[in-house]
RNA sequence: GUGGAAUUAGCUCAGUUGGUUAGAGCGCCAGAUUGUGAUUCUGGAGGUCGCGGGUUCGAGUCCCGUAUUCCACCCCA
C-alpha cells in the first residue's frame, strides 16, 4: 500500500488511456471545428456565485461545489467548476464576442459526491454552446453536432431523448399542476420523493425508486402546458431532426439536473442498460442564463459530454480504442550504448519514433525490449559494424537483414518504413 | 449523504472448520555453445495478506474501527 494516493474520486491518467483521451478530445475539436465552432478555455475557479446562478435548488450547486476563501482582501468565495456553462456565459458578459458566438469546450470538472464508475470527483467534460441565436434548427445543429460526434467515434447505439420544458411561464404551470398531483397522492410516494417534491417537483420524475413508479407514470405531461410559442418552436426541433435523418424519442420526463433550462432539453444515453450512469451527455436552451449573470437578454443552447462515460459506452461497443503508439525503430546497441544514443537522437530530429534500450543489456534482451516497442526495424550496432562504420538493419516482421553504412541509415531505414 | 460488497506479489486471482517457511497464471529478470525478438524448457527476484486495534497458545482466515474501490439509492457526465 503506497503512502500516497489521490484522493476519492480522483485518478492518474496513463498511456495509453491519456493518449485515447487526447484522441477523443481531438475527434471532438474537429467535428466541433468543421461546424465553426472556436474553442474557449476557461479558468477551472470562478466566483462561487457565477456557479449559483446556476440554480439554487440543484445539487451540483447546493451540496457538490467544492468551494474556499482565496487571500484575497476582503478574501473571495471561490469554487472549482462543477461545470461549464455557466463560465461561458460569464466569459460572454465580460468579452462581449460577436453573437451568433459558437464556442467549444474539453476540460475537467468538480463535483464533491460519492465516487462510481463513471462518476468521479473530477471528470472530463468536452461540450459546445451557442450564445445569441433563438433559432429551432440551431437547436438541432447542435444536437446533431452531439450525434455526430458518436458517429465519428463508431459509436452506433446511442439513444437521443428529446423533450421540452416550454417557455418559464409553462413551466411554472407545468410545477403548479405536478405539485398538485403529487399532493394528492403523496401517500403513495417514497419518503425521500416526499422530500423532493419540497424542493423541486419537477426532480420527482427523475426518480428510479420503484414504489414511484406508479404514481410518476400517472403524472400530467409538460405537453400539456406548452405556449403556442414553445409548441411551434419544439415541433421545429422536432422536424429539423427528421430532415437529418437523427432519430429521437421524444421523453415527457425528461427534465435534467440543472435548473436553467428552458424549452429544449436533450439527453444522449449509451447502449447499455445495465448502469445507473448511462447518461453519456445532455443539454438544451438555457435563454435565461446570460442574464442572471448580468448580461443583456440572450438566447443560449448546448450540450456537455462526459468524456469517461462515452468512453466506457466506447469500450462496450468495442470501438475508438487506444491509438496505437509503437515505435518506428528501436536501436540495439552492444557496444556500450553511446550508438544507440546518437542515433536515436538523430532519427528524433528527423521525426521518427526511435527508441533503445538502456543499461547496457545484452543483445537478446535489447532485442526483447525492441519486439515489445513495436518497432518495424531494428537498427543493430555490435562492435563490427562499429569498426566498420556500418549498421545492421533487421525488419522485424520477418527478420530480413541488411548492412548499411552509418550515412546511409537514415535513408535506408524511411525506404523501409514506406 | 444512506444501504450493501470487496481489499492477498507489478496485473488477474486461489487460499479448505483460525495452525509451522502464503500459492498459481500472466508480466519482469537471467540462462538453454558462436552477436538477434512474440514459441518451448530451466532458474530467479518480488508480498509486514489495505491500515489500526481486539479475541486466541496461534489470524490472510473471527470481531470492531478506518481508508479506498465497486454496486444500489441520491445525483448527474
Amino acid at each position: 500500500m503506497p503512502a500516497f494516493q489521490t484522493s476519492p474520486g480522483m485518478r492518474d491518467v496513463l498511456a495509453p488511456d491519456s493518449t485515447r483521451w487526447r484522441a477523443f478530445q481531438a475527434v471532438f475539436a474537429q467535428v466541433a471545428g468543421a461546424g465553426g465552432y472556436g474553442e474557449i478555455m476557461v479558468p477551472l475557479l470562478e466566483d462561487l456565485d457565477v456557479f449559483k446562478r446556476v440554480g439554487e435548488a440543484t445539487d451540483v450547486v447546493t451540496k457538490e461545489m467544492y468551494d474556499f476563501y482565496d487571500k484575497g482582501d476582503p478574501p473571495r468565495h471561490i469554487a472549482l467548476r462543477p461545470e461549464q456553462t455557466a463560465s461561458v456565459c460569464r466569459a460572454f458578459v465580460q468579452n462581449r464576442p460577436q453573437t451568433p458566438w459558437k464556442t467549444f469546450y474539453a476540460g475537467p470538472n468538480f463535483r464533491y459526491e460519492r465516487p462510481q464508475r463513471g462518476r468521479y470527483r473530477q471528470f472530463d467534460q468536452v461540450g459546445i454552446e451557442v450564445l445569441g441565436a433563438d433559432d429551432p434548427y440551431l437547436d438541432a445543429e447542435v444536437i446533431a453536432i452531439g450525434w455526430r460526434f458518436f458517429e465519428a467515434l463508431g459509436l452506433r447505439q446511442v439513444t437521443l431523448l428529446l423533450n421540452s420544458l416550454g417557455e418559464p411561464a409553462d413551466r411554472a404551470a407545468y410545477v403548479t399542476a405536478l405539485q398538485t398531483y403529487f399532493a394528492a397522492n403523496v401517500d403513495e410516494l417514497s419518503d425521500e420523493s416526499k422530500l423532493t417534491l419540497t424542493k423541486n417537483p419537477l426532480r420527482v420524475l427523475d426518480s428510479k425508486r420503484r414504489e414511484d413508479s406508479a404514481v410518476v407514470a400517472g403524472a400530467p405531461t409538460i405537453g400539456d402546458f406548452y405556449s403556442a410559442d414553445a409548441a411551434a418552436h419544439f415541433t421545429a426541433v422536432q422536424e429539423g431532426l427528421r430532415a437529418l435523418d437523427i432519430p429521437f424519442t421524444l421523453e415527457p420526463k425528461l427534465v435534467r439536473g440543472l435548473d436553467y433550462y428552458r424549452r429544449t432539453t436533450f439527453e444522449y444515453q449509451g447502449g447499455t442498460l445495465n448502469s445507473a450512469q448511462n447518461a453519456l451527455g445532455g443539454g438544451g436552451r438555457y435563454d435565461g442564463l446570460v442574464e442572471a449573470l448580468g448580461g443583456p437578454e440572450t438566447a443560449g443552447v448546448g450540450f456537455a459530454l462526459g468524456l469517461d462515460r462515452t468512453l466506457l459506452a466506447c469500450d462496450d461497443e468495442g470501438v475508438f480504442d487506444a491509438p496505437a503508439d509503437a515505435a518506428d525503430v528501436f536501436v540495439v546497441d552492444t557496444t556500450g550504448g553511446m550508438q544507440a544514443l546518437i542515433i536515436t537522437q538523430q532519427l528524433q530530429r528527423e521525426g521518427l519514433r526511435a527508441e533503445r534500450a538502456y543499461e547496457n543489456r545484452s543483445i537478446k534482451s535489447q532485442m526483447k525490449a525492441a519486439d515489445r516497442s513495436g518497432a518495424a526495424i531494428a537498427v543493430i550496432i555490435g562492435s563490427d559494424e562499429l569498426e566498420a562504420g556500418t549498421a545492421t538493419c533487421k525488419v522485424m516482421a520477418d527478420g530480413t537483414q541488411s548492412v548499411v553504412a552509418r550515412d546511409d541509415l537514415s535513408a535506408a531505414i524511411r525506404k523501409q518504413l514506406s
